[in-house]
DNA sequence: CTGTTAGCGCGTTCAG
DNA sequence: CTGAACGCGCTAACAG
């Protein structure tokens, strides 16, 4: 039977005005009061009412995250849900200690955008890996917003994952190990900027340009960019190959196999995205984290704070390499 | 700009309490009122207040679902998450269409438990995966719950797996195709009931007892029960195993990797839980379903019930048989 | 079946 | 810096 404002302001012997006060503007109210708020508070389990508060506020109560809803997922971009769960925690930690609860909301067309604003579903939204025309929906609305994890135009508020360090950090760590005969597979190059960035990254520490394929996204794609390259590494032209995700990966090693190549012995391999299933392979795959935890962690910080105060939110967070078994110095 | 009850009734010419019938007890309206309303509603985009109705009506408006919390996960429970997302969206999609709103929360003890009721924090909570003294903390408070996916004491609410009729089917699927010779790959039988019910119904549709191994859970078990079948497989002994889960089935098939026995041409298998990355395996690996979504959807409209109506909740599920690769017709 | 009315717990004026 | 008082949008009596 959780306490009203109203007993624990007369257990405390002040105005119901100034617990309010204690709760939204601690600094308005002499420290003496404000201890006798708290002292009360803890000793009769008084929480603020969301409801009550929200209510009176004209406002939900709630920060949204927002995703695509896929209706039939692929096999494959069933694996992405992976990293949701993870997303889920590192937004939860940070809003729960708020005043604000999380509602997850998922949209299949822009219309769907549009209502959130309509039928008033909250005060702030987080989107999670949406494209720049989608963002740009959300930021019509006219609700404070932070697009996550997704590289977005600049006009956009963002807390972003930085590609190109990440491809920048797998070189480093080929490098870095006494590789010389560098490869990248990537997947659709013209259509996915991520894509790119990640693959300039990589080059860029080279003094000479990796070998480069550019195959399909996806296990079956990665399994045959892996027999493409083949040839190669048995020759002895390549001796390491920095993967454009995880997945990807994932066919690349199945197709090494077939082919008899062994990891990391013939040849090193580095994914990206650090999804732990890669557990699964023969060997444990060496991979770029995203860092999501910090990218999320600081997004609905932001985002918080942008609620309150307005202005801009950009900062980009660098991923950091996770070593593994699929690598091994020359 | 969200319109208010007010307005409608206004709108739609009636009383504001009738606008407010037509959601919460829509029959006790005239059918021509109720049309209308619903008329005025669309015409001017009128959704209740979920803060104002929850605050008026005394509760959260808010449906909690609940899990124990991990701290550091090791590589193994971390695959459970992948689990998590599905969960979440079952669930989800029934709320969605109610007047609750769903809260993810986590305990890390008892007493966790016991502050949701004085905290007020919900309404009614759908238990994910607790253990019997979890799901009577959780019981103790007094708010509506239900238990899910675990098999629990018959004194609780629960919406559950049939571990029983998920081993029987895999000893179906193995019998149907022509195998003869079945083993059985368990995990910590003494301490982990599910493991037992598993156990019990896939010896039960054989006419002699299966050979039986009982190692550890997980990857680094299914490896070491792996190899300790080998020999036994090599000799002709066995045609088919049944993996108690698909994580350790994955070590399984590493092992037999190793010792060069081929999948399904020298040997059967069929794993449990139907988790998605084992497609990362050479071969797609056979298992059971255990249809959470069906579990978590019923679960979460049987809760409704209970909170409106009071009762008692107790279904159990059966799993479905996945087909895959790794099983072959003998 | 329908309308009138009294608060649910709180944030926020407005006076002091 | 503090307190009194109003009303956010709604549900649930109650009276017709």
């Amino acid at each position: 039977m959780p306490t009203t404002r109203d007993e624990i302001a007369k257990k405390a012997g002040v105005s119901t005005a100034t617990v309010s006060r204690v709760y939204n503007d601690p600094d308005s109210v002499s420290a003496d009061k404000r201890e006798r708020v708290y002292a009360a508070a803890k000793r009769f389990g008084y929480v603020p009412n969301k409801n009550a508060s929200a209510l009176r506020r004209n406002a939900t109560g709630t920060i949204m995250l927002l995703e695509r809803r896929i209706e039939n997922p692929s096999p494959d971009e069933r694996y992405y849900n992976w990293l949701y769960a993870d997303v889920i925690k590192a937004v939860k930690s940070v809003i729960d200690s708020s005043m604000y609860q999380l509602n997850l909301h998922s949209f299949a067309s822009g219309e769907d955008i549009r209502a959130i604003k309509e039928r008033g579903l909250c005060d702030g939204i987080i989107c999670h890996s949406l494209a720049d025309a989608e963002v740009a929906r959300v930021c019509d609305t006219g609700i404070p917003y932070v697009a996550c994890y997704r590289t977005v135009a600049p006009e956009f508020n963002a807390v972003f994952v930085d590609e190109y360090a990440g491809g920048a950090a797998a070189a480093k760590a080929f490098i870095g190990s006494g590789h010389r005969k560098p490869a990248h597979i990537t997947g659709e190059l013209e259509h996915v900027p991520v894509c790119r960035d990640r693959w300039n990254g990589f080059r860029s520490q080279w003094e000479r340009e990796p070998v480069m394929i550019n195959g399909l996204l996806g296990i079956k794609g990665g399994y045959e960019s892996g027999r493409g390259l083949a040839p190669a590494i048995r020759r002895g032209d390549i001796d390491c190959v920095f993967i454009v995700n995880d997945l990807t990966a994932i066919g690349v090693v199945q197709a090494l196999a077939e082919a008899k190549i062994d990891i990391p012995g013939d040849v090193s391999l580095i994914g990206y995205d650090n999804l732990p299933f890669t557990a699964t392979l023969p060997c444990r795959l060496a991979s770029i984290d995203l860092s999501l935890k910090r990218v999320y962690t600081t997004a609905a910080s932001r985002l918080l704070g942008n609620i309150k105060d307005g202005g801009t939110i950009r900062e980009i967070v660098a991923p950091e390499y996770a070593p593994g078994d699929s690598v091994r110095r020359r």
